[in-house]
DNA sequence: TTCCGGGAGG
DNA sequence: CCTCCCGGAA
């Protein structure tokens, strides 16, 4: 499957690379990954300047901060209620059995961090990988609904995949090697925001022939 | 004023 | 399947 290294270059020709995530620390791109679920960055981004702001983006902050008030400097992000709890029950997890520290939870066999972040309440895998791959530089793909609907286009995934299978799609034919990985799901994201949308904008997509769905939409 | 977009759990 | 929610675009 030559074609995901293909399409990672015609993306990285385009856009250079991006350098993700956008966050000061590890602490911050696992908040981030929380409240971006099923939300747009800019919500996130009011949030977190509202974290700042009331000096609650840190462990401690966060776990002594009444719910409602997380609750409410969170508003932005959407679904406040629960990912207040959600925030809260990972940084007590982390608190109780890693001493507070990312990088305690990060040292050790990848599936065995993986794992134990998927038993957390509010970490699918999504985020779970976003934690691994951006917060704790680990080699673990990132599957989102942007990956489903591009290589859905181009013509590799059919969109009824498990997340799963195409997560070990691309971790058996890539590079093991986390900046590539990091760069890879960073431009898909912003391909995905900028084209390849649901209503996509195909006349001004660099992706011509190799796109399914250009062919036959346009 | 409605509509759109975006993960996880139940 | 459904619920949880916002800000910005239409």
């Amino acid at each position: 499957m030559t074609d995901l290294l293909h399409t990672y270059q015609k993306l990285l020709n385009h856009y250079g690379p991006r350098n993700w995530w956008p966050a000061e620390t590890p602490f911050e791109v696992v908040i981030g990954a929380i409240l971006t679920q099923n939300t747009n960055w800019n919500n996130v981004e009011k949030a977190i300047a509202n974290l700042r702001k009331g000096e609650a983006l840190t462990l401690g902050a966060i776990l002594n901060l009444p719910l409602e008030t997380l609750e409410q400097l969170i508003r932005p992000s959407g679904f406040f209620r629960q990912k207040a709890e959600r925030l809260q029950l990972f940084c007590r997890y982390l608190q109780e059995h890693h001493q507070g520290s990312l990088e305690h939870l990060f040292d050790r066999e990848l599936n065995l961090v993986r794992e134990e972040l998927l038993q957390l309440k509010g970490i699918g895998p999504e985020t779970a990988d976003s934690i691994l791959l951006y917060a704790g530089q680990r080699l673990s793909f990132v599957v989102d609904a942007y990956t489903y609907r591009l290589f859905g286009r181009l013509g590799i995934l059919s969109g009824k995949e498990k997340y799963s299978a195409v997560r070990e799609l691309f971790m058996s034919n890539l590079r093991q090697d986390v900046q590539l990985y990091n760069e890879y799901h960073a431009l898909i994201v912003i391909h995905c925001k900028n084209f390849c949308r649901k209503k996509p904008l195909c006349d001004s997509c660099f992706f011509t022939e190799m796109c399914l769905y250009r062919q036959q939409n346009c």
